[in-house]
DNA sequence: GCTATTTGTTCAGCGATTGAATTATTTGCC
DNA sequence: GGCAAATAATTCAATCGCTGAACAAATAGC
């Protein structure tokens, strides 16, 4: 139903083979075995003559390559399969988060080539200082990626808060930043990135987009819509809508933590009332658990609950059901709004998972008008805890693949 | 922020002509003032040479007329102005709701060019037999059309309910509708449509859904994202994203009258309990003013209630007061989730808007985290209460400029 | 060794855009 | 009134990139 929408500038004729580029490197991408270009040709509608053309300007830029073993066998001359260069740009996946610093480097494939944590407690240390350290290890991986034949074209950097444009961190509230200018404190250190047309060298965005995002190019491909719930201290969505991320008219999309879940219940943070945060967040489930709340980093807390609900623990049971139930609540209403079909859960709640679904899924089962038509699934995220650095870092290269005009047109 | 997608399929030498066409076709649409031919060359970036080309393909189908009244003066040889022809092609509204039949027909413009409003219960008439009325109805609308030179090109049909892909209905609960395969249904009658490529000559869509796409494109231009409330007896939002009706996955999104606002409230016939339907319906408002349920017409309730509220009955005000309040609970919620800028309260809601306004802003002002920053905008829907029947009508015609390619394909 | 089959390339033809030159039409100034 | 400046729109050769068909390459099966 969906209007095919024009591109929002002219379409002159250099475009024509802008978007064949794309439109073929996208299907290179998207294949689940390297296609030769015969099946490229019936793929996209595109003739053979014109695709061998695209390939040729794809190889040469070294996007694609030709990967030796024959993808299939049968009679008639056998194809050569195309796949994504293991070489060539790379993203950098940049994650400072409350108790760890991540970076990250993903090649064209979506493969992380290269990753580092450091786990420390980031609150009390200025921005400025958090971000010096980053760089640092941001240097270690440009060095690592250059040795892979890996060029950084462009780094991501997820922040639990809300990002501007700019990519001023409005508010992180859990991190204590508050207007952060991002750009301009890493805009000292020298740059690590070399700039290509069509790819920011620096984009700033909330944790919780950047991990629906990883999720959305994870390995084996998922649905194209789905809500992706990172519960961390604060719960953030992240919200795809047909393979794209929505991020709102500011980008403060997903701040599901404060659907009001009991409109007249505990008074939150935000200044609103019964908010989600409070009844499923990570410091209402550890106290309703009745676990020490001295435990600094959030994954070890995690892990205890986990363990707790393994060995039957009563408490940690009851808190995690009634933490679903709360959970359950709020993504009944998301999906009645938004029809989606899948809801994952990610960050902390990937581990509790075992227990958070049945709540969950009992609250949609009775308070969405269509579930009986058609069941939404609730399922863990696949990646692991660093799963914001590594959808950074991927969506850095996703641009690559939706326009490698820019990459093929650099100087070098 | 958002990736430029490319096309689904290849773009062919013939699809560069196509999207030219609907680049300055949509510009020539979105411009408040007739364009020049100039003009358009600067404000799409097409060479001069090409727009005239595009210019004359469009004039020649007789989309687009060039306006006597030069458009502004100065200098230099005298621009003519280009403007959507007000003859051609024509969407067909149509409208099945609780006590009204509406058919209206839209032009390209976007002009209401015909409309008829039959008021009735529908609830006792048959599926059938409502359409049948409905075709009748529509058959006046197409002579009446033809006699202005316009081409009916497809219909699309408003149902308060939940619709298929393929056009089966559901669900339609205040309607008594269930699984009607409307398209089927139609198809006993003589075609009113004359098809083109690329024109469905039926869609079957929810009111509240056509309503939103009604109010996107009425004049002036209002945001490109919002939401828009259809209150009815049921509660429907259209989620306008970036310009574009945001269905859902299986085309049911909206459904925000199910939103939990009382997780523990009353039950409500979805199965789920405290939905905000059961709160700010206007049943509940009706009966929570103490007003006679016995009145029919749902206009009638509603302009009564306006009436008392106007006169400052108590029971009618505390009534809206409380309404508002659930409405703004979950509407915060909405605005957290998907960081809108714009809520527009249409349907049964936009002549109770003075009221609704200022309870929903309260719980918006203290629930939303970004409210702070920038403020959200609660306003009435511009268009009167068959918002549906010119929503539809238009977003048949808007396929067209979206793709004028199709029209001008024509064999005619 | 021959045929059938499939892959990939080459090449003339063509549609659409481009950019510069040209024509058209008005305003303003002397 | 006549001329220069300015702006709008058209014409036309050049060019870019896709198409379609023919052709070359490489393999399996008989």
């Amino acid at each position: 139903m969906s209007l095919t929408h024009a591109p929002a500038g002219a379409v002159r004729q250099g475009s024509l083979r802008e978007l064949n580029l794309a439109l073929v490197l996208g299907r290179i991408a998207a294949a689940d075995r390297p296609p030769s270009r015969a099946d490229l040709a019936t793929a996209t509608g595109l003739t053979r003559a014109t695709v061998s053309a695209v390939v040729e300007d794809l190889l040469g830029g070294r996007l694609v390559s030709e990967s030796e073993p024959a993808p299939r066998s049968g009679a008639g001359r056998p194809a050569r399969g195309l796949v994504l260069a293991d070489q060539g740009p790379a993203g950098l996946g940049l994650e400072v988060n409350v108790d760890y610093l991540a970076v990250c480097v993903v090649d064209l494939a979506g493969q992380v080539r290269h990753r580092t944590v450091h786990r420390a407690d980031l609150r009390p240390v200025a921005p400025a200082d958090a971000l010096a350290r980053l760089v640092e290890m941001a240097g270690t991986a440009r060095d690592e990626a250059a040795r892979h034949d890996l060029t950084l074209v462009g780094a991501a950097l997820a922040v639990p808060g809300l990002v501007d444009d700019s990519g001023l961190v409005r508010l992180a509230p859990n991190l204590g930043w508050r207007d952060v200018p991002v750009p301009a404190l890493l805009a000292e250190h020298p740059p690590l990135i070399e700039q290509v047309p069509g790819v920011p060298a620096l984009t700033v965005d909330n944790e919780a987009n950047l991990a629906a995002l990883g999720e959305l190019h994870s390995r084996p491909p998922g649905p194209s819509s789905f809500l992706h719930i990172s519960g961390e201290v604060g719960i953030g969505a992240g919200i795809v809508l047909d393979g794209a991320l929505f991020r709102g008219v500011r980008g403060w999309s997903g701040e599901i933590g404060h659907l009001p879940v009991h409109p007249e219940g505990r008074p939150c943070r935000c200044g609103g009332q019964g908010c989600l945060e409070q009844y499923a967040g990570q410091e209402a489930i550890v106290s309703a658990a009745g676990l020490a709340r001295a435990e600094l980093p959030a994954d070890t807390a995690t892990a205890r609950l986990a363990e707790l609900a393994e060995a039957g623990d009563a408490d940690a049971l009851r808190a995690l059901r009634d933490a679903g139930t709360a959970l359950g609540v709020a993504v009944a209403g998301v999906v009645n709004l938004l029809d989606l079909d899948t809801v994952v859960l990610g960050g902390g709640y990937a581990a509790l998972a075992p227990w958070l679904c049945p709540p969950v899924l009992a609250e949609i089962g009775s308070r969405v008008l269509t579930a009986a038509w058609s069941p939404v699934t609730v399922r863990p995220s696949t990646l692991g805890a660093e799963a914001a650095a590594v959808g950074a870092a991927g969506s850095v290269v996703r641009r690559i693949v939706a326009q490698p005009a820019g990459w093929l047109a650099r100087p070098s």
